[in-house]
DNA sequence: AGACAACTAGAACCATCGTACAATTACTTC
DNA sequence: GAAGTAATTGTACGATGGTTCTAGTTGTCT
């Protein structure tokens, strides 16, 4: 609800704009303290704006995550088609993605798995998160035309991811390589 | 913190009670409304008790999601052990299980995926999610000798349960089974 | 029976939060 | 430059929640 953004002239891109800071200071602070830490006055904080901002751009708190998850998913979107696009070895560049969860790519990680996990609870979110999974299934038709292979696949990262995060820290990419290559190959 | 019951006499048995009646009611509070619906009182509502006794027993909020996650694995490893104990094919029966995650057992998978999400945040309690992980392994163990096939086979249910949790409800046993012998096979 | 610790109840304090609202400023359009 | 709409601010209300405190009860040991 509440979404403009359909006109093109100049009134409503300021506002497309604090949307998109508003959304990106919520993923700061996702990354930092938690969705549970995601409050209006802390992401207006954050932001440097003043907490009715918020709630004028997102009615709801519940608004504000879906908006950020929809954009974790995109970021994470545009990541695969552009790894897909000029890659000459997508598994390997993909694997290097997942093994960047132990490291500097943790707290967006654990953000992603965090929003990932309420969606579960939340249909309006649902078709998101599907279509962040199918992405990394594309990826896997590269490889294989065998639809178990690519499901294997798609299980195998986000089980690889959750370990990594819980694993602290130890995640070598040429490992993640290989189990992925496992699961794509397959008996 | 806090914590008794080395003691064997009569005195903490009560206490001991009380306590598990807390964990219980929080389990049954993640379930409904998911971890962030823990709140002392919330707990305490469905426990049929006064807020200050949840604190006597958990003097943070912290301390109780930390016993709650460590029932849930608890109980989880359990379940596993009797089915490696007594199945005549153990991957079936969990196949089972993980495909359970869709009905019955929705809720139940709901609060340990909430959990476990949980867990990537606080260091005490990525011990106990560690040990959860360790458990499935072993099953995979049962069945190959391949250290890669039972990554690949943690990995993979890992990922199925979360696949099930997002997918509203379709998870046939009988393919989830597949899709595990299939990571046990590999290349 | 008395002492002592475990346990339970109820209330209250203080902070935080979601949300609403009226007032003010910036911008666009005519 | 006046009018009108979008954007922004400051403030406040009502509710909830974590935690603490005090007082009272129960059970156990000597």
């Amino acid at each position: 609800m509440g979404d403009e953004g359909t006109t093109t002239d100049g009134r409503r891109v300021r506002g497309q704009r604090r949307r998109a800071q508003i959304i990106e200071a919520t993923l700061t602070v996702v990354r930092r303290d938690g969705a549970a830490g995601v409050t209006h006055r802390a992401v207006a904080k954050e932001a440097g704006i003043t907490t009715s901002l918020t709630t004028y751009y997102f009615a709801t708190l519940d608004d504000l995550l879906v908006a950020a998850l929809t954009e974790v998913a995109d970021t994470y979107t545009e990541h695969i088609r552009r790894i897909m696009d000029t890659s000459d070895d997508p598994v390997r560049d993909f694997a290097a993605l997942v093994a960047a969860s132990a490291g500097e790519g943790r707290e967006r990680a654990l953000a992603e798995r965090e929003l990932s996990t309420l969606a579960a609870r939340r249909p309006a979110l649902r078709p998101v998160a599907r279509r962040w999974r199918e992405r990394v299934a594309d990826l896997a038709w590269l490889r294989t035309s065998d639809p178990r292979a690519v499901e294997v696949f798609v299980a195998v990262s986000e089980g690889l991811c959750a370990a990594i995060l819980l694993d602290e820290g130890r995640a070598d990419p040429e490992h993640v390589r290989a189990v992925l290559e496992r699961a794509l190959a397959g008996g």
